[in-house]
RNA sequence: GGAGGAGUAGCGAAGAGGCUAAACGCGGCGGACUGUAAAUCCGCUCCUUCGGGUUCAUAGGUUCGAAUCCUAUCUCCUCCA
């Protein structure tokens, strides 16, 4: 079925290809062996977010289809900066972040793509060891500047400025592609729509160095847009991040679950690994039955899934029925710190005291008593999953959860965490 | 350097001596409906111990009474040099 296709059939369907060098030599070769390919990452951040998964679905694509796949590090790259889909110079990073953020990327790959047909390797080992002489002789020869201007990323960037640094970064990029070439084998580059130019750059290098039959190839994936035009990846609170300190993986789900229908298909041919047959039975119910939201549901099962195991998915799934049926009482302490992560959370006293001072003073939920005289008239304010509309309500902090936290839900599903001190 | 205009709540914008804690729109916050959606409808949107208190760039002044009139200061805009 699904499996048996040619890979880049399979990417083709799941809409998943914005370009490629050279679609049929592709297909064939990938039909006749497995190859290694490989997508960079530059460690600007001390964790893996859900852009990131964007390449990295695809990798894992190609791993399942027996590929080997080579994740780079940017440790060389990452310290001059890709000038791609940037408007402005980037801040240089101390080399002292750098490796800290390798380190933490590195232990977040593992967890995906596991240890067995995988490499993870820093650009860094042989990009510091080339001399300005070397680079200048070897590489810069190959490079003409006319075309490098020509690229789109560094022309855009011409009419604000745009440093020799940054400038430089195609070459970098270019000489990882030759290095992965010549010491592994690679011969497939993939990344985002933007990093076309940097992928040919790469290519270009290798027909002049090792001749123009050289058998190497660039895919890139297109942009992961949402229908409402805003960009892919963002929530209120900033990026989704992989790491489940910074976003818990109940956030993770709900960021999943939350897909707007008109996205939900394309997501799910994306970044689940669900068949043809499954995509379509569920894309079947957002037409005939949306209010249940089964494709979404499933996404962020999936996703969950591979993200963070089996386990966090039957998590996650509790804590949202818990939050959103405002049925509490069942969470255990534990689910409640996850499910409580991203939400405001603060530090009460034990003893009873009214409610209105108690949101307004103690908790400062509330800006004001007009406010929180008004809310807890108006029945939006839930102590502890019940609402409450007594505006003489004592709240007795010891009452519930062993005493350790009051949950206050303000809204439909603005919820505050105190706990006891 | 000269001439004019403008500064009002998170934003936009009315108000030109008392009826103004300040119309209206947007945004924000609630509620109903719903699918943890969209759209729609409704309420609230300076603080308060509900007596009142503090607001209309800032500081003074006139007046029984000022966002509204006067003076100075600051900031912004337009036109002329």
């Amino acid at each position: 079925m699904a499996q048996k296709k040619n890979i880049i059939d399979e990417l083709e369907w799941r809409d998943a290809i914005n370009q490629v060098t050279d679609e049929d030599a592709l297909r064939k070769l990938t039909a006749d062996k497995k190859i290694s390919l490989y997508c960079g990452t530059d460690p600007t951040g001390d964790s893996l977010h859900v852009g990131h998964l964007i390449p990295f679905m695809m990798l894992k694509r190609f791993q399942l289809a027996g590929h080997h796949p080579v994740i780079v590090i940017g440790g060389g790259t990452g310290a001059i900066g890709d000038p791609s889909g940037r408007k402005d110079e980037r801040q240089l990073q101390s080399m002292d972040q750098v490796k800290k953020n390798e380190d933490a990327l590195t232990a977040q790959m593992v967890k995906l793509f596991g240890t067995e047909n995988f490499s993870i390797v820093n650009n860094y080992d042989w990009l510091s060891k080339i001399s300005l002489l070397e680079f200048l002789r070897d590489y810069g020869k190959l490079f003409n500047v006319n075309t490098m201007l020509n690229k789109e990323v560094v022309a855009s960037r011409l009419e604000n400025g745009i440093s020799f640094t940054e400038f430089t970064y195609q070459i970098l990029q270019s000489v990882d592609f030759l290095t992965l070439y010549r010491d592994h084998g690679v011969q497939l580059q993939i990344g985002g729509a933007d990093q076309w130019g940097n992928i040919t750059a790469g290519i270009d290098l290798i027909h002049k160095i090792e001749g123009p039959e050289a058998p190497v190839y660039g895919l890139t994936i297109p942009l992961m847009l949402k229908a409402d035009g805003t960009k892919f990846g963002k929530t209120a609170g900033g990026a989704v991040w992989l790491d489940p300190k910074k976003t818990s993986p109940y956030e993770f789900y709900q960021f999943w679950l939350n897909t707007d229908d008109r996205d939900v298909v394309r997501y799910l041919k994306y970044f689940t690994f669900l068949d043809e047959d499954q995509i379509n039975a569920l894309a079947e119910q957002v037409k005939t039955d949306p209010g249940k939201r089964a494709a979404q549901k499933a996404l962020a099962a999936e996703v969950t899934k591979f993200v963070h195991g089996e386990q966090a998915v039957e998590q996650a799934q509790h804590i949202s029925d818990a939050l959103f049926s405002g049925n509490l009482k069942d969470l255990t302490a534990e689910e409640i710190e996850q499910g409580f992560k991203g939400v405001p959370s603060m530090e009460v006293p034990n003893e009873t005291e009214n409610i209105i001072p108690w949101l307004v003073d103690t908790t400062k939920i509330e800006p004001s008593r007009r406010q929180a005289r008004e809310d807890v008239k108006n029945g939006a304010i839930y102590v502890n999953g019940d609402r409450q509309n007594d505006l003489d309500y004592e709240i007795d902090p010891s009452a519930s959860f062993d005493g350790k936290f009051v949950i206050i839900r303000r809204g439909k599903k603005k919820y505050f965490l105190a706990r006891v001190k």
